[in-house]
DNA sequence: ACCAACCAAGGACTATTTTCCTCCCTGTTC
DNA sequence: GAACAGGGAGGAAAATAGTCCTTGGTTGGT
Protein backbone atom coordinates (compact mmCIF):
# COMPACT_ATOMS: atom_id res chain seq x y z
CA UNK A 1 0.00 0.00 0.00
CA UNK A 2 2.59 2.90 0.86
CA UNK A 3 4.88 2.20 -1.77
CA UNK A 4 7.52 3.83 -3.94
CA UNK A 5 5.53 4.08 -6.69
CA UNK A 6 2.25 5.44 -4.12
CA UNK A 7 3.38 7.45 -2.69
CA UNK A 8 5.10 9.78 -5.89
CA UNK A 9 2.41 9.55 -7.45
CA UNK A 10 0.20 10.89 -4.32
CA UNK A 11 2.95 14.18 -4.61
CA UNK A 12 2.24 14.12 -8.19
CA UNK A 13 -1.84 14.21 -7.68
CA UNK A 14 -0.75 16.63 -5.13
CA UNK A 15 1.09 18.96 -7.37
CA UNK A 16 -1.80 18.73 -9.95
CA UNK A 17 -5.14 19.16 -7.87
CA UNK A 18 -3.39 22.71 -6.91
CA UNK A 19 -2.59 23.26 -10.38
CA UNK A 20 1.32 23.33 -9.49
CA UNK A 21 4.18 21.56 -11.34
CA UNK A 22 6.00 18.97 -8.89
CA UNK A 23 8.94 21.71 -8.93
CA UNK A 24 6.34 24.30 -8.24
CA UNK A 25 5.04 22.19 -5.17
CA UNK A 26 8.86 21.76 -3.88
CA UNK A 27 9.49 25.16 -3.89
CA UNK A 28 6.07 26.34 -2.06
CA UNK A 29 6.41 24.35 0.93
CA UNK A 30 10.25 25.55 1.51
CA UNK A 31 11.99 22.81 -0.55
CA UNK A 32 14.12 22.70 -3.20
CA UNK A 33 12.42 22.88 -6.72
CA UNK A 34 14.64 19.85 -7.54
CA UNK A 35 14.01 18.06 -4.93
CA UNK A 36 11.10 15.97 -6.89
CA UNK A 37 12.81 15.55 -9.69
CA UNK A 38 13.10 12.29 -11.53
CA UNK A 39 16.39 11.82 -10.36
CA UNK A 40 15.88 12.14 -7.02
CA UNK A 41 13.30 9.67 -7.20
CA UNK A 42 15.79 6.51 -8.54
CA UNK A 43 19.81 6.54 -7.91
CA UNK A 44 22.12 6.38 -10.61
CA UNK A 45 22.00 2.29 -9.78
CA UNK A 46 18.48 2.37 -9.76
CA UNK A 47 17.58 1.73 -6.22
CA UNK A 48 14.39 3.70 -5.10
CA UNK A 49 14.44 6.75 -3.42
CA UNK A 50 12.12 7.92 -1.12
CA UNK A 51 11.26 11.38 -0.23
CA UNK A 52 11.66 11.90 3.44
CA UNK A 53 8.83 11.68 6.00
CA UNK A 54 9.60 15.77 6.92
CA UNK A 55 9.52 16.95 3.33
CA UNK A 56 5.76 15.18 3.01
CA UNK A 57 4.95 17.13 6.41
CA UNK A 58 6.40 20.13 4.73
CA UNK A 59 4.07 19.12 1.38
CA UNK A 60 0.99 18.78 3.25
CA UNK A 61 1.27 22.17 5.24
CA UNK A 62 2.00 23.91 2.07
CA UNK A 63 -1.20 22.96 0.21
CA UNK A 64 -3.40 22.71 3.69
CA UNK A 65 -4.17 18.92 2.96
CA UNK A 66 -4.78 16.65 5.37
CA UNK A 67 -2.87 13.07 5.55
CA UNK A 68 -6.50 11.47 4.49
CA UNK A 69 -6.77 13.33 1.48
CA UNK A 70 -3.05 12.62 0.21
CA UNK A 71 -3.38 8.92 1.56
CA UNK A 72 -6.66 8.74 -1.16
CA UNK A 73 -4.15 10.52 -3.94
CA UNK A 74 -2.29 7.32 -3.15
CA UNK A 75 -5.01 5.06 -4.39
CA UNK A 76 -6.20 6.63 -7.25
CA UNK A 77 -9.01 5.05 -7.88
CA UNK A 78 -12.90 6.02 -7.76
CA UNK A 79 -14.03 3.80 -5.59
CA UNK A 80 -13.35 5.63 -2.43
CA UNK A 81 -15.16 8.30 -0.86
CA UNK A 82 -14.21 11.61 -1.75
CA UNK A 83 -13.17 13.85 0.87
CA UNK A 84 -13.83 16.81 -1.04
CA UNK A 85 -17.32 16.06 -2.38
CA UNK A 86 -18.51 13.72 0.57
CA UNK A 87 -19.75 10.76 -1.74
CA UNK A 88 -19.58 7.70 -0.74
CA UNK A 89 -19.60 4.16 -2.48
CA UNK A 90 -22.10 2.11 -1.96
CA UNK A 91 -22.85 -1.60 -2.72
CA UNK A 92 -25.51 -4.22 -1.21
CA UNK A 93 -24.82 -6.81 1.28
CA UNK A 94 -25.78 -10.08 -1.02
CA UNK A 95 -22.91 -8.57 -3.58
CA UNK A 96 -20.31 -8.12 -1.19
CA UNK A 97 -18.90 -11.78 -0.87
CA UNK A 98 -18.46 -12.02 -4.60
CA UNK A 99 -15.16 -11.61 -5.88
CA UNK A 100 -13.67 -8.49 -7.12
CA UNK A 101 -15.34 -5.16 -5.29
CA UNK A 102 -12.38 -5.00 -2.89
CA UNK A 103 -8.65 -5.03 -2.56
CA UNK A 104 -6.69 -6.68 -0.33
CA UNK A 105 -7.19 -4.63 2.50
CA UNK A 106 -10.73 -4.24 2.49
CA UNK A 107 -11.01 -1.20 0.69
CA UNK A 108 -13.48 -0.49 -2.15
CA UNK A 109 -12.43 -1.28 -5.12
CA UNK A 110 -13.32 -2.25 -9.24
CA UNK A 111 -16.34 -1.64 -11.26
CA UNK A 112 -20.29 -2.24 -9.58
CA UNK A 113 -20.32 0.73 -7.16
CA UNK A 114 -22.98 3.16 -6.63
CA UNK A 115 -22.71 6.39 -4.79
CA UNK A 116 -24.19 7.86 -1.94
CA UNK A 117 -24.26 11.03 -0.71
CA UNK A 118 -24.56 9.99 3.01
CA UNK A 119 -23.18 13.27 4.71
CA UNK A 120 -24.81 15.98 2.82
CA UNK A 121 -28.15 14.01 2.79
CA UNK A 122 -27.85 14.50 6.53
CA UNK A 123 -26.80 18.03 6.89
CA UNK A 124 -29.11 19.60 4.35
CA UNK A 125 -32.18 18.56 6.26
CA UNK A 126 -32.40 21.70 8.69
CA UNK A 127 -33.45 21.04 12.30
CA UNK A 128 -31.45 17.39 12.68
CA UNK A 129 -29.75 17.22 15.64
CA UNK A 130 -27.88 14.19 17.77
CA UNK A 131 -29.12 12.52 20.81
CA UNK A 132 -26.42 10.37 23.29
CA UNK A 133 -27.31 7.42 24.44
CA UNK A 134 -27.11 6.94 28.82
CA UNK A 135 -26.82 3.75 29.91
CA UNK A 136 -27.63 0.27 28.98
CA UNK A 137 -31.27 0.29 28.81
CA UNK A 138 -32.01 0.74 24.85
CA UNK A 139 -29.22 -2.85 24.70
CA UNK A 140 -29.06 -4.57 22.20
CA UNK A 141 -29.99 -2.21 19.63
CA UNK A 142 -28.10 1.53 21.24
CA UNK A 143 -25.46 1.12 23.83
CA UNK A 144 -23.83 3.49 26.28
CA UNK A 145 -22.25 6.65 24.14
CA UNK A 146 -23.65 5.50 20.90
CA UNK A 147 -25.33 8.83 18.92
CA UNK A 148 -28.23 9.13 17.26
CA UNK A 149 -28.86 11.58 14.13
CA UNK A 150 -32.28 12.54 14.93
CA UNK A 151 -34.98 14.45 12.25
CA UNK A 152 -37.89 15.95 13.61
CA UNK A 153 -39.11 17.50 10.50
CA UNK A 154 -39.14 13.92 9.05
CA UNK A 155 -42.49 11.59 8.65
CA UNK A 156 -42.64 8.82 11.12
CA UNK A 157 -43.91 5.53 9.86
CA UNK A 158 -44.73 2.13 11.34
CA UNK A 159 -41.70 0.67 11.98
CA UNK A 160 -39.60 3.78 12.18
CA UNK A 161 -37.23 4.10 14.84
CA UNK A 162 -38.42 7.20 16.69
CA UNK A 163 -37.69 9.56 20.08
CA UNK A 164 -41.09 10.24 21.90
CA UNK A 165 -40.96 13.18 24.29
CA UNK A 166 -44.22 13.05 26.54
CA UNK A 167 -45.57 16.32 27.91
CA UNK A 168 -44.62 15.00 31.21
CA UNK A 169 -41.01 15.35 30.20
CA UNK A 170 -40.21 11.62 29.35
CA UNK A 171 -37.97 10.90 26.45
CA UNK A 172 -37.26 7.43 24.98
CA UNK A 173 -36.61 6.04 21.79
CA UNK A 174 -39.10 3.21 20.50
CA UNK A 175 -40.44 2.01 17.41
CA UNK A 176 -43.45 3.09 16.29
CA UNK A 177 -45.69 -0.06 15.88
CA UNK A 178 -49.55 2.13 15.18
CA UNK A 179 -50.08 5.59 14.63
CA UNK A 180 -53.56 7.23 14.16
CA UNK A 181 -54.86 10.32 14.44
CA UNK A 182 -55.24 9.92 18.42
CA UNK A 183 -53.37 7.33 19.76
CA UNK A 184 -49.88 5.66 19.36
CA UNK A 185 -48.15 2.24 19.83
CA UNK A 186 -44.82 1.59 20.67
CA UNK A 187 -42.69 -1.24 20.63
CA UNK A 188 -39.89 -1.49 23.34
CA UNK A 189 -36.07 -1.64 21.79
CA UNK A 190 -34.89 -3.59 24.90
CA UNK A 191 -37.38 -6.91 25.34
CA UNK A 192 -37.69 -6.66 28.90
CA UNK A 193 -38.69 -3.14 28.74
CA UNK A 194 -42.93 -2.79 28.29
CA UNK A 195 -44.22 -1.49 25.56
CA UNK A 196 -45.91 1.41 25.78
CA UNK A 197 -49.21 3.17 24.62
CA UNK A 198 -49.93 6.99 24.21
CA UNK A 199 -53.02 9.25 23.56
CA UNK A 200 -51.18 11.59 21.10
CA UNK A 201 -52.63 14.58 23.70
CA UNK A 202 -50.01 12.81 25.48
CA UNK A 203 -47.28 13.83 23.51
CA UNK A 204 -45.55 16.74 22.84
CA UNK A 205 -42.96 15.41 19.56
CA UNK A 206 -42.17 12.55 17.62
CA UNK A 207 -39.02 12.61 15.78
CA UNK A 208 -37.41 9.91 13.62
CA UNK A 209 -33.79 8.48 14.10
CA UNK A 210 -32.15 8.46 10.99
CA UNK A 211 -28.31 7.26 11.82
CA UNK A 212 -27.04 5.39 15.12
CA UNK A 213 -23.45 5.58 15.77
CA UNK A 214 -22.07 2.00 15.68
CA UNK B 1 -1.27 16.94 11.35
CA UNK B 2 1.30 15.47 10.71
CA UNK B 3 4.29 16.48 12.61
CA UNK B 4 7.18 15.28 14.55
CA UNK B 5 5.30 14.40 17.20
CA UNK B 6 2.54 12.29 16.06
CA UNK B 7 4.51 10.50 13.98
CA UNK B 8 6.71 9.45 16.54
CA UNK B 9 3.50 8.46 18.44
CA UNK B 10 1.99 6.76 15.67
CA UNK B 11 5.12 4.64 15.76
CA UNK B 12 4.94 3.47 19.90
CA UNK B 13 1.60 2.99 19.27
CA UNK B 14 1.34 0.75 16.78
CA UNK B 15 3.94 -1.18 18.89
CA UNK B 16 1.82 -1.63 21.70
CA UNK B 17 -0.91 -2.14 19.51
CA UNK B 18 1.07 -5.52 18.34
CA UNK B 19 2.50 -6.31 21.65
CA UNK B 20 6.07 -5.31 20.82
CA UNK B 21 8.81 -2.67 21.62
CA UNK B 22 9.93 -0.03 19.71
CA UNK B 23 13.03 -1.55 19.24
CA UNK B 24 10.73 -4.67 18.69
CA UNK B 25 8.97 -3.63 15.92
CA UNK B 26 12.00 -2.29 14.20
CA UNK B 27 13.63 -5.32 14.55
CA UNK B 28 10.59 -7.07 12.92
CA UNK B 29 10.41 -4.58 10.35
CA UNK B 30 13.95 -5.85 9.00
CA UNK B 31 15.23 -2.30 10.75
CA UNK B 32 18.14 -2.12 13.12
CA UNK B 33 16.61 -2.34 16.90
CA UNK B 34 18.22 0.89 17.59
CA UNK B 35 16.33 2.63 14.79
CA UNK B 36 13.48 4.18 17.23
CA UNK B 37 15.64 5.45 19.75
CA UNK B 38 15.21 8.24 21.68
CA UNK B 39 18.41 9.42 20.25
CA UNK B 40 17.43 9.32 17.02
CA UNK B 41 14.32 11.05 17.02
CA UNK B 42 16.23 14.39 18.13
CA UNK B 43 20.21 15.35 17.58
CA UNK B 44 22.33 16.32 20.12
CA UNK B 45 21.61 19.63 19.02
CA UNK B 46 18.02 19.72 19.81
CA UNK B 47 16.96 19.53 16.23
CA UNK B 48 14.43 16.90 15.06
CA UNK B 49 14.90 14.00 13.56
CA UNK B 50 12.16 12.24 11.20
CA UNK B 51 11.70 8.87 10.39
CA UNK B 52 12.55 7.95 6.53
CA UNK B 53 9.46 7.07 4.80
CA UNK B 54 10.95 3.86 3.63
CA UNK B 55 10.92 3.15 7.42
CA UNK B 56 7.63 3.62 7.99
CA UNK B 57 6.84 1.12 4.68
CA UNK B 58 8.38 -1.32 6.17
CA UNK B 59 6.85 -1.02 9.71
CA UNK B 60 3.62 -1.31 8.08
CA UNK B 61 4.31 -4.25 5.49
CA UNK B 62 5.81 -6.10 9.31
CA UNK B 63 3.17 -5.52 11.07
CA UNK B 64 0.22 -5.81 8.42
CA UNK B 65 -1.45 -2.87 9.14
CA UNK B 66 -2.61 -0.36 6.84
CA UNK B 67 -1.64 3.74 5.98
CA UNK B 68 -5.29 4.51 7.80
CA UNK B 69 -4.77 2.53 10.62
CA UNK B 70 -1.66 4.05 11.05
CA UNK B 71 -2.82 7.45 10.47
CA UNK B 72 -5.42 6.52 12.92
CA UNK B 73 -3.14 6.29 15.47
CA UNK B 74 -1.46 9.53 14.69
CA UNK B 75 -5.17 11.41 15.99
CA UNK B 76 -5.61 11.50 19.10
CA UNK B 77 -8.23 9.59 19.16
CA UNK B 78 -11.61 8.33 16.44
CA UNK B 79 -13.51 6.30 19.23
CA UNK B 80 -17.38 6.46 19.75
CA UNK B 81 -16.44 8.22 23.45
CA UNK B 82 -14.55 11.26 21.60
CA UNK B 83 -16.11 14.50 21.57
CA UNK B 84 -16.63 15.22 18.20
CA UNK B 85 -16.70 18.69 17.70
CA UNK B 86 -18.88 20.29 14.44
CA UNK B 87 -21.79 21.01 13.06
CA UNK B 88 -25.31 18.96 14.91
CA UNK B 89 -26.37 19.85 18.55
CA UNK B 90 -26.28 17.19 20.88
CA UNK B 91 -27.51 16.49 23.85
CA UNK B 92 -27.63 13.32 26.36
CA UNK B 93 -30.37 11.18 26.44
CA UNK B 94 -30.99 11.91 30.03
CA UNK B 95 -31.19 15.82 29.78
CA UNK B 96 -33.63 15.89 26.64
CA UNK B 97 -36.24 15.08 29.31
CA UNK B 98 -35.56 18.35 31.02
CA UNK B 99 -37.74 21.33 29.22
CA UNK B 100 -35.92 24.04 28.04
CA UNK B 101 -33.85 21.91 25.22
CA UNK B 102 -36.54 22.02 22.14
CA UNK B 103 -39.60 23.79 20.57
CA UNK B 104 -42.99 23.18 20.50
CA UNK B 105 -42.38 21.34 17.08
CA UNK B 106 -39.65 19.10 18.53
CA UNK B 107 -36.38 21.30 16.87
CA UNK B 108 -33.17 21.37 19.09
CA UNK B 109 -33.45 25.14 20.75
CA UNK B 110 -31.80 27.09 23.86
CA UNK B 111 -29.35 26.64 25.67
CA UNK B 112 -26.90 23.64 26.83
CA UNK B 113 -26.11 21.51 23.72
CA UNK B 114 -23.18 20.50 22.56
CA UNK B 115 -21.68 19.68 19.12
CA UNK B 116 -21.26 16.91 16.98
CA UNK B 117 -19.65 16.98 13.53
CA UNK B 118 -21.08 13.47 12.21
CA UNK B 119 -20.52 14.24 8.50
CA UNK B 120 -17.28 15.10 8.69
CA UNK B 121 -15.97 12.83 11.17
CA UNK B 122 -17.16 10.45 8.56
CA UNK B 123 -16.03 12.24 5.36
CA UNK B 124 -12.48 12.92 6.25
CA UNK B 125 -11.77 8.98 6.36
CA UNK B 126 -10.63 8.09 3.36
CA UNK B 127 -11.86 4.32 2.31
CA UNK B 128 -15.01 4.35 3.77
CA UNK B 129 -17.96 3.17 2.12
CA UNK B 130 -22.03 1.79 2.41
CA UNK B 131 -23.46 -1.31 2.42
CA UNK B 132 -27.03 -1.92 1.93
CA UNK B 133 -28.43 -4.62 3.71
CA UNK B 134 -30.39 -7.15 2.10
CA UNK B 135 -32.95 -9.37 3.79
CA UNK B 136 -33.70 -9.88 7.52
CA UNK B 137 -31.31 -12.29 8.75
CA UNK B 138 -29.66 -9.53 10.74
CA UNK B 139 -32.93 -8.17 12.34
CA UNK B 140 -33.44 -7.22 15.05
CA UNK B 141 -30.75 -4.94 14.41
CA UNK B 142 -30.27 -4.03 10.35
CA UNK B 143 -33.72 -4.56 8.47
CA UNK B 144 -33.78 -4.44 4.98
CA UNK B 145 -32.83 -1.71 3.04
CA UNK B 146 -30.60 -0.09 5.93
CA UNK B 147 -27.78 1.42 5.09
CA UNK B 148 -24.33 0.68 6.62
CA UNK B 149 -21.14 3.28 6.77
CA UNK B 150 -17.96 1.28 6.79
CA UNK B 151 -14.87 2.08 7.72
CA UNK B 152 -11.83 -0.45 6.80
CA UNK B 153 -9.12 1.51 8.23
CA UNK B 154 -11.27 1.92 11.60
CA UNK B 155 -9.51 -0.12 14.45
CA UNK B 156 -11.60 -2.75 15.21
CA UNK B 157 -12.05 -3.87 19.34
CA UNK B 158 -14.08 -5.74 21.43
CA UNK B 159 -17.82 -4.54 21.55
CA UNK B 160 -17.85 -2.87 17.85
CA UNK B 161 -19.63 -4.04 15.27
CA UNK B 162 -18.06 -4.97 12.25
CA UNK B 163 -18.25 -6.34 8.52
CA UNK B 164 -16.02 -9.56 7.83
CA UNK B 165 -14.86 -10.84 4.74
CA UNK B 166 -13.85 -14.59 4.56
CA UNK B 167 -11.19 -16.23 1.89
CA UNK B 168 -14.02 -18.15 1.01
CA UNK B 169 -16.57 -14.88 0.02
CA UNK B 170 -18.35 -14.93 2.52
CA UNK B 171 -19.77 -11.22 4.05
CA UNK B 172 -21.10 -10.84 7.37
CA UNK B 173 -22.11 -8.15 9.80
CA UNK B 174 -21.49 -9.10 13.26
CA UNK B 175 -20.24 -8.17 17.07
CA UNK B 176 -16.31 -8.66 17.84
CA UNK B 177 -16.40 -10.18 21.14
CA UNK B 178 -12.63 -11.85 20.87
CA UNK B 179 -9.70 -10.64 18.79
CA UNK B 180 -6.27 -12.15 19.02
CA UNK B 181 -3.31 -12.31 16.87
CA UNK B 182 -4.48 -15.74 15.55
CA UNK B 183 -8.26 -16.04 15.76
CA UNK B 184 -11.49 -13.83 16.15
CA UNK B 185 -14.41 -15.02 17.83
CA UNK B 186 -17.70 -13.23 16.45
CA UNK B 187 -21.53 -12.63 17.78
CA UNK B 188 -24.14 -12.79 16.19
CA UNK B 189 -26.66 -9.93 15.97
CA UNK B 190 -29.41 -12.58 15.36
CA UNK B 191 -30.18 -14.55 18.31
CA UNK B 192 -31.16 -17.09 15.78
CA UNK B 193 -28.28 -17.24 14.57
CA UNK B 194 -24.66 -19.05 15.81
CA UNK B 195 -21.88 -17.39 16.56
CA UNK B 196 -19.01 -17.95 14.40
CA UNK B 197 -15.22 -18.04 15.14
CA UNK B 198 -12.15 -17.64 12.97
CA UNK B 199 -8.48 -18.31 12.48
CA UNK B 200 -7.14 -14.83 11.14
CA UNK B 201 -5.31 -17.06 8.15
CA UNK B 202 -9.44 -17.06 6.84
CA UNK B 203 -10.24 -14.02 7.37
CA UNK B 204 -9.63 -11.32 4.42
CA UNK B 205 -10.52 -8.48 5.79
CA UNK B 206 -12.33 -6.94 8.89
CA UNK B 207 -14.15 -3.18 9.09
CA UNK B 208 -15.70 -1.36 11.28
CA UNK B 209 -19.25 -0.36 11.02
CA UNK B 210 -19.02 3.51 12.40
CA UNK B 211 -23.13 4.43 11.35
CA UNK B 212 -25.97 2.69 10.22
CA UNK B 213 -29.36 4.32 9.19
CA UNK B 214 -32.80 3.76 11.37
C1' DA C 1 24.48 -16.81 41.45
C1' DC C 2 25.00 -17.05 36.68
C1' DC C 3 23.70 -16.75 31.97
C1' DA C 4 20.95 -15.45 28.07
C1' DA C 5 17.73 -12.49 25.95
C1' DC C 6 15.66 -8.22 25.42
C1' DC C 7 15.29 -3.25 25.79
C1' DA C 8 17.04 1.38 25.82
C1' DA C 9 20.59 4.98 25.33
C1' DG C 10 24.17 7.22 22.88
C1' DG C 11 28.69 7.76 19.89
C1' DA C 12 30.88 6.93 15.51
C1' DC C 13 30.39 5.61 11.02
C1' DT C 14 27.84 4.66 6.68
C1' DA C 15 24.03 5.30 3.60
C1' DT C 16 20.58 8.06 1.76
C1' DT C 17 18.24 12.40 0.85
C1' DT C 18 18.28 17.29 0.10
C1' DT C 19 20.43 21.22 -1.49
C1' DC C 20 23.15 23.88 -4.57
C1' DC C 21 24.82 24.37 -8.92
C1' DT C 22 24.84 24.09 -13.91
C1' DC C 23 22.72 23.09 -18.20
C1' DC C 24 18.96 22.85 -21.52
C1' DC C 25 14.30 23.60 -23.23
C1' DT C 26 9.84 26.21 -23.64
C1' DG C 27 6.75 30.04 -23.53
C1' DT C 28 6.10 35.03 -22.70
C1' DT C 29 7.21 39.82 -22.91
C1' DC C 30 9.43 43.75 -24.70
C1' DG D 1 15.46 38.52 -31.64
C1' DA D 2 16.83 39.12 -26.65
C1' DA D 3 15.75 38.79 -21.95
C1' DC D 4 13.38 36.48 -18.53
C1' DA D 5 10.84 33.06 -15.74
C1' DG D 6 9.55 28.45 -15.02
C1' DG D 7 10.15 23.52 -15.55
C1' DG D 8 12.99 19.50 -15.77
C1' DA D 9 17.47 16.76 -15.75
C1' DG D 10 21.60 15.51 -13.51
C1' DG D 11 26.30 15.92 -10.77
C1' DA D 12 28.69 17.24 -6.49
C1' DA D 13 28.40 18.91 -1.83
C1' DA D 14 25.94 19.26 2.46
C1' DA D 15 22.54 17.61 5.58
C1' DT D 16 20.09 13.98 7.63
C1' DA D 17 18.69 9.13 8.79
C1' DG D 18 20.13 4.32 9.51
C1' DT D 19 23.51 0.96 11.10
C1' DC D 20 26.96 -0.88 14.02
C1' DC D 21 28.99 -0.88 18.31
C1' DT D 22 29.26 -0.49 23.29
C1' DT D 23 27.25 0.19 27.84
C1' DG D 24 23.91 -0.54 31.41
C1' DG D 25 19.47 -2.18 33.24
C1' DT D 26 15.76 -5.69 33.66
C1' DT D 27 13.65 -10.23 33.34
C1' DG D 28 13.38 -15.20 33.21
C1' DG D 29 15.42 -19.71 33.35
C1' DT D 30 18.84 -23.00 35.19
Amino acid sequence: MLSHDTIWHAIDALAERHQLSPSGLARRAGLDPTSFNKSKRQSADGRERWPSTESIAKVLDATGATIDQFMALMRPDTTRSDPYTGAIPLIGFAQAGAGGFFDDGGFPAGQGWDVVDFPAGAERRAGIYALEIQGDSMLPLYRDGDVLIVDPGAQVRRGDRVVVKTREGEVMAKILMRHTPRNIELLSLNPEHPNRSFEMSEIEWIARIIWASQ
